[in-house]
DNA sequence: TTTTGTGTGAAAATGTTGTCATAATGTGGG
DNA sequence: CCCACATTATGACAACATTTTCACACAAAA
């Protein structure tokens, strides 16, 4: 069997970044392009047609949203993995919004490390055909599927309330849940508890995935973050 | 072996829309199915279980969000492929909460060329794994032809419930199902029977296959892992 | 008939969920 | 800047729900 060598797609404005990533994916033996601009990305994706693209979401001109819109909808990209380079300040609201394309958000600065064994899990879950109910952010995964987080590698079991709570705050980055909008889909509208009660699942939440991904919003709500 | 063809449900509230996608299904083959409405939607799928629907998203009455949840949530329809058909210009952001069940978004106006090639892409992805007549995992091999279980080289012979629960979860190593779906794919829609029967099958199957196999999500159902 | 398969109900075991009291923390007014 | 107030965090516990397990009834097959 000859080895076979994914392409990989990496479109960011910030020229170190992309000579730092190129380096290191070729160094794992992937086949490496590069594009400066959106354009230049749409460009040399319909002409290569990579197995996965790493889009910066912030670039003047044509942003990474409207890339990866634009990649989606040209033909033979369909089976395209798209994730998203973030800077970990950005606000990810109307990214979040976007959930049409993206397989995986990625932070920036990246590790190596890190990124190589994301990409690989990327690559690999494709070839399965096994296109997971999963978001995958900060090194924390959700499966909807089968009811599982993965942190770092390690899987969690949580319970139902608390897996149901996490998949609903982490469905949209940043956003802000008010209690009552939380109570109305984890708990159901009818049902009727008392005010600790999310407070205190949260907490056990927190206690399980660590203590950075959710965030109080004094008088509001919770929100997620990574 | 005879030509199988897909069912494909569409639904759209403009009527142009209808007969352009449909007549370039049909042209390729696919058994087509049309509705101009939400709720005629959901009656035909319920009678038709197609294998794919798309869905526009803006309709009046019940919207394409609306259609999407109801049929996720019918029995049988857990394998459904729902795709939305979205206007380049929409704003995503109101179906990003909905992250119950779409499989794809598809960009309107369509090319012909580029609807197939997804059409086709989001079947073949689904269709794995579903008719494989023998599962080979963690030393439990699944031989539907058969109806045979061998367990480290050791026949077991299982009667037909307990084959048919087993050979569903492990169907999708990992994912959860239901006992809702359980009932309705192993005993069938319409036949009642007590809650506790699930659990008892399950026991005599973890007996005779090893404690491992089959794990219990509380409050959801049970899963197949290895 | 004997054996095997399948479903039921009731008790026990298990894990999950909610509530309370108390401490800690943040917020806005003075 | 500090205080009083409102809100949230936390830990222990009680209440609850679901699943497990068992013994048994009935049906279907051998």
């Amino acid at each position: 069997m000859t080895t076979f060598s994914h392409k990989i797609l990496i479109v960011d404005d910030e020229l170190d970044i992309l000579e730092f990533l190129s380096y290191n994916l070729k160094k794992e033996g992937y086949q490496v392009f590069t594009a400066a601009s959106g354009d230049e990305g749409i460009r040399i994706a319909k002409k290569e047609l990579p197995h996965l693209v790493l889009l910066d979401v912030m670039m003047p001109g044509l942003d990474g949203i409207e890339v990866c819109r634009e990649l989606r909808t040209s033909p033979g990209m369909d089976d395209v993995i798209i994730a998203f380079l973030t800077a970990r300040s950005e606000d990810y609201s109307h990214i979040a919004g976007f959930d049409a394309g993206a397989d995986d958000y990625i932070n920036k600065p990246i590790k190596p490390r890190v990124l190589i064994s994301r990409i690989k899990a990327l690559l690999r879950r494709n070839q399965t055909g096994k296109d997971n109910a999963s978001l995958d952010m900060g090194g924390l995964r959700i499966d909807r599927e089968s009811y599982l987080v993965i942190k770092d590698g390690v899987e969690l079991s949580l319970p139902r309330k608390e897996f149901e709570l996490l998949s609903l705050l982490a469905s949209k980055p940043g956003k802000v849940f008010a209690r009552e909008e939380i109570l109305n889909r984890v708990w159901g509208e009818e049902v009727v508890v008392g005010d600790r009660t999310i407070d205190v699942h949260i907490r056990k939440l927190r206690e399980k995935i660590g203590e950075d991904f959710i965030k109080t919003v004094k008088g509001v709500g919770y929100k997620f973050e990574f």
